[in-house]
DNA sequence: ATTGATTTGTTCGTATGTATC
DNA sequence: GGATACATACGAACAAATCAA
């Protein structure tokens, strides 16, 4: 109930119901008919993603992003919505569809068994008509055990948790600058052995098995990765 | 109280005091004499630091971090603790220790008027002799009206709660590609125009005030940032 | 400058649900 | 099926910071 709750509060802030800060908490108690402890639970998840700056005595205040020129994509928002960026949706066109064996390297990136089944979906991604990543994605059979090509096209993610009722928990982020090889910098058309940001993320169900990872190459210009910590004060 | 709870459980942690799962919540209150809500707050702080995989019914997990020959960074501990690198304690090397007025540019990086008087400190860190990164921070001197030179050689932000009791609460990280300019280039010993990882990072007090601000250069080699995300399951 | 009301922070207790072992 | 262990939800009380009269 408290994620749904969140939910509905970050789906607010970002379509700007709420001028700069939320509502009291006694208000979100009135409007959500719950108790103040499920409201602040509700709070707390918003807050982890990176939306909110909590002011003792005063308020919660949204954090209005800067940087106008730039692409800035929200980390701290869970991992299957990170095709949400600014400037509307990603629109991904498929390279690869098919189903291969973990060799040792995959096996290594996706904490699986080594001749495991993955089904592997590379795709292209782009805003607004111009070239964004290059997302090489990777699903167990063993927990993904059918995956329709038409899923493939739109959010596998949104298609598993429909089908399969899988319920994502967290996800393991490694950000790193890597120089494209040839596959990876054909696919990209630029030249191999650019630097460019890549992202290696691992998905756990709540049981803590792995249901996908995936690296992904960023080449639009000027993009910008936000998170969000908060620090641990004591004495 | 939970903070310290949190913080003696990643004590704990790092110096790999528990095999591979904490203690049960029963266990945990019993040791540290809380009720089962303060520790599971104190959990919940350690979980977003990326160091817990939970199970319902099963346990707390341990994230050993894999990647051995590679330096990861921990991205989701406190922005005060990225000096707490695998490899041991960072060394610094000051390069510039003055106060200046805000500019333009600096205003608007570290959220603060035009021409307020900052500390700026700019520090070389090395990781066993080899060179790490470039910091270039800044203190607003309304907050932090005094800095020893002696402070500058260690850790600032160890000073500053010690001496001013200033909580830090939340902070906000940018990641991105940098070409580095001729400065950067010139301390880092490295090409004009060569791509970097660079970090920027506002850190706010627990009223919403900007203590500090910085941009970190990273120039070791084949380093990792890691973090952590938590997904909002719905439905 | 003080007081009082508002608002968020911390801690406890209790009950019930759900996944794992 | 039973025991264990984590997840969710409500209620209550007091602390601490902020804000307005």
């Amino acid at each position: 109930m408290y994620h749904d709750i969140a939910k509905d509060i970050i789906k607010n802030i970002l379509s700007k119901k709420y001028e700069d800060k939320l509502p009291t908490e006694t208000a979100l108690m009135k409007s959500y008919h719950a108790s103040r402890n499920t409201i602040r639970k509700a709070i707390d998840l918003v807050f982890a993603h990176g939306l909110l700056r909590r002011v003792q005595g005063s308020g919660y205040y949204i954090i209005e992003r800067p940087v106008k020129s730039k692409k800035v994509l929200n980390m701290s928002i869970g991992f299957d919505q990170t095709a949400m960026v600014d400037g509307g949706p990603l629109k991904s066109k498929v390279v690869v569809f098919d189903k291969i064996k973990a060799n040792q390297e995959l096996a290594k990136q996706g904490r699986v068994d080594l001749n495991s089944e993955l089904y592997r979906i590379w795709r292209l991604r782009y805003l607004q008509g111009k070239l964004y990543d290059l997302e090489e994605a990777y699903y167990p059979t063993s927990v993904v055990p059918y995956l329709p090509a038409e899923s493939v096209e739109h959010s596998i993610f949104a298609f598993i948790r429909k089908e399969y009722h899988l319920k994502g928990s967290t996800t393991e982020n490694y950000i790193q600058l890597t120089k494209l090889a040839k596959k990876e910098a054909n696919l990209l058309k630029v030249n191999e052995g650019k630097s460019v940001l890549s992202l290696a993320g691992i998905n756990y169900l709540k049981n803590g098995i792995v249901f996908n990872f995936s690296r992904t190459y960023f080449v639009y210009p000027d993009l910008v990765l936000y998170y969000h910590t908060m620090n641990i004060d004591s004495d």
